[in-house]
RNA sequence: GGCCCCAUGGACUAGUGGUUAGGUCACCACCCUUUCAAGGUGGUAGCACGGGUUCAAAUCCCGUUGGGGUCACCA
């Protein structure tokens, strides 16, 4: 799909500067993103912080990181800088004083001297009767239509009475549109309330501020969440107020709870933040969210995706309609996914910090050097890929690959033991003494070798040695797992564990 | 309640008039196997309902139902 010849494609993601980074703005960033970027255009990120009461001190910078730590990287920002700036509302008050004064001019905005208490009672005597709220239009003036003389407006004006603009929307008129995933949608002016612009605090509406900055910002596609969809008669008046042309609008169908309603925290973790906290990484989530609402098409049984590849793939015709619930169990096997295929190195330059950390906070018997190389963790990781769910398992979970077991697990060692597992053990202990070759093959023809003559199959022993080296009973092959440890190590713990586990003590 | 949007298995979805309705996650069974995973094979499960249009409808139209969004000096 090709853009209005001429028109450079310019997409903008504008969050409020509120909290965190919601999985659904992260979303929406994408797929502004990739659409920008598909088109070979801009993506610019905009902070709408025109609410002063729900300004949080540092959210937007935290957004901005956020954003970036997924790869989405913004060609203009308040930190990327741009020729469209200031990217703060906040800064770019007396852009939207003018704009509006302008439409005040034109008799399309008016003053509006109704008090907060007043709206208030009106919009309750409005539902009673199962009538839509909307401002009675009280201080409509008598030249647009309304009841209110001049004098009076100017009275209130010249004593300094707090006031809010609002939009003098035209009665009765059809307002349509073509939403570039909906298709064409209508609205009547009818139900549309006279929004307020600018609030008695002289800050702007986000209505009005952000009709004014897209126009500004040459912001050519709006993709937003279907939550604005019902406010878009206001903004498509406003453009014909000013005599603009409206960008092309997009709006995305909703991320969903279990429930099936919008997406909220109380149902779970919903920050980006929360996920990759938890151990998700940034690929896993921008992949996962990217399918939430969009595929390939075609019968493309594709799954996985990376940033770069959803850049050439996107586009706005293959998101569909329909919210969708957002499903962590998914998101867990993409990251599964995800560790299958990275590198050695990516991964050990993960863990080798979250090792250290662990070796601060208690000590090993094991040679720090050696567990904390890269050929350790290297091996580690090649035993453990296939069975970790998370980058920090390789650590947490596979703890026996650098410190002795505490415990062990009780379940399996009761599971595993007889009476005689000790003694053997103690015998198969005193074979491995003699044993030069601790290669995984060699182990597996020696412990064969040492359990045929006395009449057991290898799991007798290979389940008793795997807890009292692992203290768990599951993991990797033990030959391999031993032959990693080595030695020394399997040696000590089989000693000291065959002291501590016996068929009595749990 | 008004207005708007939406509707394929439990979840994500493919499908644009003719398919045994396909794939992925999850689930179940079996295989592999020293455990746990991974992998392989197979399986349970779906077009919300009712009318049309048509030789033919998951697909087009209308209605019903259901769900969601929105109706602030919040975004």
């Amino acid at each position: 799909m090709q853009a209005t010849p001429g028109q450079r494609v310019r997409t903008r993601f504008a969050p409020s500067p509120t909290g965190h980074l919601h999985v659904g703005g992260l979303r929406t960033a994408l797929y502004n993103y990739l659409y920008a970027k598909n088109m070979n255009g801009d993506f610019i990120v905009r902070i709408e912080d025109t609410d002063q009461a729900r300004r949080v001190e540092g959210a937007d910078k935290s957004l901005l990181k956020t954003l970036e730590m997924t790869g989405i990287v913004p060609d203009e920002s308040f930190m990327h800088g741009g020729n469209f700036g200031p990217y703060v509302q906040s800064e770019r008050l007396e852009i939207y004083r003018k704009y509006c004064l302008q439409l005040l001019e034109r008799k399309n905005a008016y003053y509006c001297f109704s008090t907060a208490e007043e709206l208030e009672k009106n919009r309750k005597l409005q539902m009673k009767q199962g009538m839509q709220p909307k401002y009675n239009r009280k201080w409509l003036p008598e030249d647009m239509g309304g009841s209110m003389p001049e004098g009076e407006i100017g009275k209130k004006l010249e004593e300094g009475v707090p006031y809010v603009i609002r939009m003098r929307v035209p009665d009765y008129i059809s307002i349509m549109f073509e939403d570039m995933v909906r298709g064409p949608v209508e609205f009547d002016s009818a139900t549309v309330d006279d929004q307020v612009l600018m609030k008695s605090d002289g800050f702007p509406t986000y209505h009005f501020a952000s009709v004014v900055d897209d126009h500004l910002m040459e912001i050519s596609h709006v993709i937003r969440g279907e939550e604005w969809l019902s406010s878009m008669p206001k903004h498509l008046l406003l453009y014909e107020f000013f005599g603009w042309e409206p960008p092309k609008v997009a709006h995305l169908p909703l991320l969903l709870n279990p429930d099936r309603s919008k997406l909220s925290k109380r149902q779970g973790d919903v920050a980006a933040e929360d996920f990759i906290n938890k151990g998700y990484s940034p690929e896993a989530i921008v992949n996962f969210v990217a399918l939430l609402g969009w595929n390939e098409g075609e019968g493309c049984e594709r799954e996985v995706y990376s940033l770069d590849e959803l850049k050439e793939k996107f586009s706005l015709e293959r998101v569909g309609k329909a919210g969708s619930v957002f499903n962590v169990e998914k998101l867990g096997w993409l990251e599964k996914q995800y560790i299958k295929g990275r590198s050695r190195e990516a991964i050990i330059s993960v863990i080798k910090p979250l090792l250290y950390e662990e070796l601060e906070k208690k000590n090993t018997d094991m040679d720090v050097d050696r567990i904390a190389g890269d050929e350790y963790l290297g091996q580690v990781i090649e035993l453990m890929r296939e069975r970790v769910s998370f980058e920090h398992e390789f650590i947490t979970f596979s703890n026996y690959f650098f410190f002795d077991p505490e415990k062990y697990e009780e379940k399996a060692v009761k599971k595993r033991w007889v009476a005689d597992t000790n003694e053997v053990v103690g015998e198969f202990i005193t074979v491995l003494e003699e044993t030069g070759d601790f290669s995984a093959d060699s182990l597996e023809a020696t412990l064969k070798d040492f359990v045929a003559p006395r009449g057991k199959k290898p799991a007798f022993l290979i389940h008793p040695v795997r807890i009292l080296v692992s203290g768990v009973g599951f993991g990797p092959s033990l030959y391999h797992m031993l032959e990693v440890l080595g030695k020394e190590t399997v040696l000590r713990r089989l000693r000291k564990g065959i002291e501590r586990v016996s068929p009595f003590s749990s």
